[in-house]
RNA sequence: GGGCCUGUAGCUCAGCCGGAUAGAGUACCUGGCUUCGAACCAGGUGGUCGGGGGUUCGAGUCCCUCCAGGCCCGCCA
């Protein structure tokens, strides 16, 4: 509907253009919005108030004009000019009824659109280090970026959905550490377990003991030491805790020799495992897991190093190699290479978008913490410096949600393993409001999340408001054949039978969707589709409480039932967008 | 010190490229089930859009400045 409109504005610009009114020809000037005061009519456009601005012309003449010059339409019942300049739709009433039809026809594609012409898209998304399971913070991420990777499809782009695993690290040596030092209190080595010998910086979450345990299980004491070596370990540790647990590694190291690399191995896969397991319950499945492992040991690194250097973006300071990410508008030049000529984190990142270049995405879309925000500018850097397209590159930054108990504020971290995972919450508040719940904001706002309200009010939760609505149209439909009324479609339905308020309002709300789908996922806006699944939701539950559908009058009857069919297919439709199921009872 | 995000009703938040009288939920008050599901609906109370200046036909929206809160600023990952 507001397309049509657009195009018949559109023309009416070029009909001008084209007799010399109009200095130039400025259909992309054009645009709609709809109305907030329905004396205003159902769409407005404010064109003639721009080109006025441009030609320092009578805003008023200029929209007299414009309506002068357009094509008839039997969408249109009236135009007006008001205001300052407004130019003022008025849709005809049938017109508004089409959109009944059309929703039906379409069914589960209503909304879709082809604004992204088949062009690939990598989404990337959670990312966490595993290190430790999913917790409530990376759980916000996981909702956003499947909801927006889904609004992509929608809107006809090919979406390939991506999990960064950092499995190289340091962070991942001071994991296969935890793990060791508790599966050696497994096999006595450490009578009555470390106590405060554990490193403070160590991996502490109970988890990493249940690794242990399985170690224990499959290998016995074999990957142990015997009382003697397990006594020397704490010796002499230097005092600083980043010294002592690198100190730890490197006797872990030792200890083990090859099999360390198995130790590492498990610990990693379990997790990533068991982190894959956690995802697809929460409804998120990637289409690939990308390892950090393999370009560190594919030599990906120095390729995208040497592509730097060959570009000038190189240079050598203190022993330590360089790139000039001043060039590029980052704050300061990054370390790639350390003196000691291992590579830091964001060289392998660098290879990482080195490579999601090459690979020939038309959009690449990094969702990320907030926490690197300070990353997102070096990392949009050097993909430029590797001669990448800066737009191809997209970041959307989430924004933590801040836990409370009551009123007590949750402190979390990886480490000490206090954090509420992903698990408790899906267990606690289920997987429907929690995903409901984390696309219900703009990614960029702060978020206080109060686990105990949403247990406890979970069913104040504006999911269920819209669930309900969903369920209850199913459950009309029911009614409808417990009653032994014929099936509402047997007869093609007459909307013209519609004449309620309420009945225009649904079809307005309802004409708005692809709208809605189209501009939520071209921002990367996800909540604009859960703000409005619940106008909709409201309309019908206002609809629902004034008018009865199962009217004996089988006309009528069979013309809001197909009204509020259509209700359903755009409620589905918008909850499987934000990943949230569309029950027919609850 | 620098950078990013945020500030809209008591609370939690929307507000599309600047558009007409700033909207929801919640809380509070008043009504509505003998009838398709009351997890619902109707009505009401509630605003200096953080402060100040600027741009213009028009500013919650753009620019400048100040204030407040969150996060980040390593040859860690």
């Amino acid at each position: 509907m507001k397309h049509h409109l657009e195009r018949l504005l559109a023309q009416a610009v070029a009909e001008l253009h084209r007799r010399g009114a109009l200095q130039r020809n400025a259909a992309g000037l054009v645009q709609l919005q709809r109305t907030r005061n329905p004396r205003h009519g159902d769409f407005a456009s404010n064109l003639a108030l721009l080109l006025g601005k441009a030609a320092a012309a009578d805003p008023r003449k200029l929209a007299a004009d414009l309506i002068g010059a357009l094509p008839a339409s039997d969408c249109v019942e009236k135009v007006e000019i008001a205001g300052p300049g407004f130019i003022n739709f008025f849709v005809s009433r049938t017109a508004w009824r089409e959109v009944i039809g059309e929703i039906r026809a379409a069914g589960t594609t209503y909304g879709n659109s082809a604004i992204g012409r088949g062009r690939a898209v990598l989404v990337e998304f959670v990312s966490a280090n595993p290190t430790g399971p999913l917790h409530v913070g990376h759980g916000r991420g996981a909702a956003y970026g499947d909801a927006v990777a889904r609004l992509l499809s929608a809107a006809g782009y090919r979406v390939r959905r991506e999990y960064y695993i950092n499995d190289a690290g340091r962070q991942m040596d001071i994991l296969a550490l935890s793990v060791w030092l508790r599966y050696l209190e497994q096999c006595g080595a450490t009578p009555g377990g470390l106590g405060d010998a554990f490193p403070a910086n160590g991996y502490q979450g109970e988890y990493v003991r249940g690794l242990a345990a399985d170690l224990h299980r499959q290998h016995g004491d074999a990957l142990g030491a015997d009382a003697d070596t397990a006594g020397r370990l704490f010796a002499n540790l230097p005092e600083d805790g980043e010294a002592r647990i690198d100190a730890l590694i490197a006797r872990c190291k030792c200890a083990l020799g090859e099999t360390y690399r198995a130790l590492f191995d498990h610990a990693c896969a379990t997790l990533v495992e068991r982190i894959r397991d956690d995802l697809l319950r929460f409804g998120v499945r990637f289409d690939h897991w990308f390892s950090e492992r393999t370009l560190v040991e594919g030599g990906d690194i120095e390729r995208a190093i040497a592509a730097l250097a060959e570009r000038g973006h190189i240079y050598e300071k203190d022993g330590a190699t360089w790139f000039r990410a001043t060039d590029f508008g980052d704050q300061k030049d990054r370390a790639v290479l350390r003196a000691d000529g291992s590579h830091t984190y964001f060289a392998a990142d660098i290879a990482y978008h080195f490579n999601k270049g090459e690979r020939g995405f038309d959009l690449i879309l990094d969702v990320l913490g907030a926490d690197h925000h300070g990353y997102a500018g070096r990392v949009a850097a050097a993909f430029e410096a590797l001669g990448f397209e800066r737009k191809r590159l997209q970041m959307r930054l989430v924004q933590f949600a801040t836990l409370y108990r009551g009123r007590e504020k949750v402190q979390m971290s990886t480490r000490t393993g206090e954090f509420v995972t992903l698990q408790e919450l899906r267990e606690e508040v289920g997987v429907d409001a929690a995903r409901f719940f984390y696309v219900s904001r703009k990614n960029d706002q702060h978020m206080d999340f109060d686990l105990d309200l949403a247990r406890t009010q979970s069913a104040d939760n504006p999911v269920y408001y819209i669930q309900y609505a969903h369920a209850r149209i199913c459950s009309v439909f029911r009614q409808l054949r417990d009653k032994g009324l014929p099936d509402a479609d047997a007869a093609a339905p007459d909307y013209q039978r519609l004449t309620e308020s309420g009945e225009f309002e649904l079809m307005q709300t309802l004409s708005r969707f692809p709208e809605v789908v189209e501009q939520a996922a071209g921002g990367f806006e996800p909540h604009l589709v859960a703000y409005y699944l619940r106008d909709l939701a409201h309309d019908f539950h206002a609809y629902y409480n004034a008018h009865p559908f199962l009217s004996s009058e089988a006309g009528l009857r069979n013309a809001r039932l197909g009204l509020i069919d259509s209700v359903r297919q755009v409620l589905a439709n918008g909850l499987d967008l934000l990943g949230v199921g569309a029950p027919d009872k609850m």
